[in-house]
DNA sequence: CTGAAAGCGCTTACAG
DNA sequence: CTGAAAGCGCTTACAG
């Protein structure tokens, strides 16, 4: 492999070419507005071209003091965090800025060492999207030398933070359930550390509490994800398990217990109903399909991005926001034959 | 807002504050090997520990020509893309790259803007994840001044290339099926543009012309998602659908092709045998559950980014790398009543 | 083991 | 409308 050139091709050589002083250069090649003669422009534009001029974006960053990117920390790339992906990348291009791209992978101590690589990079601002669990307070105002925004219910570092009410998704599910006459719940759910599945039973908590009838709700906690589901409504469902509506703190969740109810010869709707959260593209296609919660996500990363924008413009940026999630009612939860 | 401070502290600080020179500070916070006195380098430490350094990405990729991150560009946030993602962040991570991320949506227009994008920012490497669909070429090495990698087929500009051997997955699933006794078969495809779906079905008819003995094929092609696929099959279920092995490709059109045969009463695996690609999380919960080609997507990913590492090194990496995709199997292919 | 100095490629007052 | 020059914050031969 030939070594690459070790000299770029530059501005100064643009400006060479083009007869002109690298400050004129400059201007023509970044700075739309500035008055410039029309000829004088021409030679720029050409000499740019036919050198095939590529501008260092590090040298620009470094004069300018500002990168024209943003830092984002992710835990996963599942399904729901996929979505806000896609919403704050093109965000994100539609304001110019590039995206840098950080995994916790669930492991919370990460995400200091994330924001710490992306300060250096000197990034114009940060997204922090929540691992729904993780309790520690991340940096606040004070250290962060940039803007920084929230996505997701976390501890309250004084940042602007953008998240969906969960406790009204929570309220929305245990009515639609209960409206179709159902009075003996579960809940499962991975734990309450963890904020969105915590708000999520408040919600429904405070629905049936607020309903003016007997219920019960049995607890399912501890069920990481679709197997633990499964298994633990599988031996539920050996064990005389009497709830009517089962409220899955996700998608995934309420898929491992169709999966079981199925296998128990149990039918959803007619016998027992079904419940999630997320709408995964899938949910609509299972058999019987799924009745979800949808999050906004893609809404929440893009707005994100635009306050990040705001932010770094020295506007004002709402201290929170709360979005709401939409009920998809479908075959799970009915016609339920207890109604 | 107040307005940031203007001057950030920088190595000249600490270098003042420890009493040395630059060079000297730049030594020891940055080049771990290089002998500087014990006592000289604990003032350094001390100095930037004490002031707070932040050291300046940009200022050093400027001096050094190097950037220490790697552009990569993607189709969208898929579950299939969203693994390949998970493992080229872990691998990223795990050589202290940056990534930095961009989205085509499908627009395959939007690749070369990415790639110019990322080539401004002077990143050391390019990881071209590929939309499948895409004929076109992009540019090839002579127009690329730092190394690139592409994952998944795509028109050979003559980058290395890793890929899956879709065309031995194709072959693999219709043996699986032929083995169950499946005579008729459908497959269910987007459209042959796609490198990957194309492969599939060249790889099932390779089998099956090679099988000696009669068979069909029923082409369902232009069929877009989940809702294209139920609605394509519920049409062919009303008009004497003869197919026993429909071979679907991806897991979502098999799951729009399970829902119609669920809705149209016919039973599967007894009736009809459903199989896809792609192994999705969610594939094993269905009810049947869905067997499926599973793809080394985080392992394409992952290897991505080491190769990339290699050709920033100069060292040699292989111009084509073909991975395996693997056969999960599961209910929905059997027992089968035809069998 | 340490330092002075040039250089990385751009931008932007400042002066004309 | 244009240019000379200083500066952004680091690295790295080169010399000692």
């Amino acid at each position: 492999m030939p070594p690459r050139s070790t000299k770029e091709i530059s501005i100064r050589d643009v400006a060479r070419t083009a007869g002109v002083s690298v400050a004129t250069a400059s201007r023509v090649l970044s700075k739309a507005e500035y008055p410039v003669a029309a000829d004088t422009r021409q030679r720029v534009l050409d000499a740019a071209a036919t050198l095939g001029f590529v501008p260092n974006a590090m040298a620009r960053g470094l004069a300018r003091s500002r990168s024209d990117s943003v830092g984002v920390v992710m835990p996963w790339t599942n399904a729901y965090y996929a979505a806000m992906m896609s919403g704050i990348e093109a965000a994100a291009r539609a304001h110019g800025l590039t995206m840098l791209l950080g995994l916790t992978n669930g492991d919370e101590g990460r995400r200091e060492a994330l924001v710490a690589a992306f300060l250096e990079r000197r990034v114009d601002g940060i997204l922090i999207c929540a691992a729904a669990h993780d309790q520690r307070l991340g940096r606040g105002p004070e250290e962060m030398p940039v803007p920084a925004v929230l996505i997701g219910r976390q501890p309250d570092a004084g940042h602007p933070i953008i998240r969906t009410d969960n406790v009204a998704a929570g309220h929305t599910a245990a009515r639609h359930l209960w409206s179709l006459g159902h009075r003996r719940f579960a809940y499962l759910t991975p734990d309450d550390a963890w904020y969105d599945f915590r708000d999520r039973r408040v919600g429904m908590m405070g629905f049936l509490e607020s309903a003016g009838e007997p219920f019960s709700v049995e607890l399912f906690d501890g069920v990481r994800g679709e197997t633990d589901s499964y298994r633990r409504i599988a031996d539920a469902c050996r064990n005389g398990f009497d709830a009517t509506a089962i409220l899955a703190s996700t998608d995934r969740h309420a898929l491992g217990a169709l999966a079981a109810l199925a296998d128990a010869r149990i039918l959803v709707p007619e016998d027992k109903a079904v419940m999630g959260f997320d709408n995964y593209i899938t949910s609509g296609f299972l058999r019987p399909s799924l009745t979800s919660m949808s999050m906004p996500a893609t809404e929440m990363g893009a707005l994100g991005v635009e306050y990040l924008r705001q932010a770094i413009n020295g506007d004002a940026v709402p201290k929170e926001t709360i979005l709401q999630a939409a009920l998809i009612a479908r075959q799970s939860t009915g016609p339920w034959r207890g109604a």
